[in-house]
DNA sequence: TCAGGGTTTGACCGATCGGACAGTTTTCCG
DNA sequence: CGGAAAACTGTCCGATCGGTCAAACCCTGA
């Protein structure tokens, strides 16, 4: 029961929210639980923390980063060399960060309305045309959003599932969104 | 404010729910919510039904039943024959049922724990076990799990995508998981 | 040794959750 | 019409939510 003051709490805190997020929700998930998963009271989550919204926000922080960084890089790039540097960005960006992106889109649309992450859905956008060549066709929309979709799953360590085979399959799926065959 | 008695409320609250339950998830919606988007006062909604796992129930009992009937129907299948019959069978659930099968694997895992719902975890991974040829190779089982995780987006009237837009790529996505190259 | 600050706790708050219940309105039918 | 059944509402309940606060704890340095 009891916890010896002073120590990485804050990163406890963090490590356990990141696995309920992604495993139950944001909404799904209590501070209690969260509590309970690192060994704390509730008041100690809050004394590190402004809230429950600033434990996700710092949570997803780093993950947002790199969006923004992968959404700067295609933004410099000539259209042609697009799509081959969207695709593994985003899959690099999903391997990375695999439990943040799974509660970001986890929690689609609901969150990406606060203000905090509007930026996000506007750069998923832009990846989704760079996915799609910049065609505003439904089909090839379509299929990029299936891929986007499928990305909440990526935690698959339960499944058995390595990380060779989860980046092989990520990297086919986002390859076929692009494909311009069927499109 | 006045609602007439006496007329098709329960359909009226079961279609209200399955868009909100797709749109906000299962925990995110509230009965109130429910009663506002119907025009009526939450006491009516536990007037027609035992409570809101009632309802949740209701509303997934027609997709969980066509799920049955596709886990039976691949069962009676030689196993040559079983993939195709798997692609084509899980491409017409989904259409059929799309808003429901959001709600389903949209608050995954928590709904797929309760007794209710334990069947179709294990129908999901027949049905995986189908897609991938029973092989149990993780990079095959990575690539129908991404298929699978891509579903509960499929709600995309919102995004302007008609159904025949959806359909094809729900087929080429499905089709993916079972190509023999890459495994 | 002891003061002081960072850390943790239990108790408590208002709001909201799912749900229960009695009473009122509406519809149906003899 | 009039009364029974169905449909619906307002109100209340206990539990739980996120969050606050004062008191207690523990480690450190003078």
């Amino acid at each position: 029961m009891s916890r010896s003051a002073r120590s990485g709490t804050r990163e406890e805190i963090l490590d356990a929210a990141s696995w309920l997020f992604a495993a139950t929700g944001f909404k799904g998930t209590s501070l209690q639980d969260i509590a309970g998963a690192v060994g704390c009271s509730k008041a100690a989550l809050l004394y590190h923390f402004d809230g429950k919204d600033a434990i996700l926000a710092e949570l997803l922080a780093p993950a947002v980063e790199a969006f923004e960084t992968l959404d700067a890089r295609l933004a410099a790039l000539g259209d042609e060399a697009v799509r081959r540097a969207a695709v593994e960005g985003f899959v690099d960006l999903v391997m990375r960060f695999r439990r943040e992106v799974t509660v970001l889109y986890g929690d689609l649309p609901d969150l990406l309305q606060r203000p905090a992450f509007a930026g996000v859905q506007e750069m998923t956008d832009r990846l989704l045309a760079a996915l799609t060549g910049r065609s505003a066709e439904p089909a090839a929309r379509a299929a990029a959003l299936l891929v986007l979709g499928g990305v909440p799953v990526a935690c698959m360590e339960p499944c058995g599932i390595g990380d060779d085979e989860l980046r092989s399959a990520l990297v086919r799926s986002a390859a076929r969104a692009l494909d311009p065959t069927g499109a």
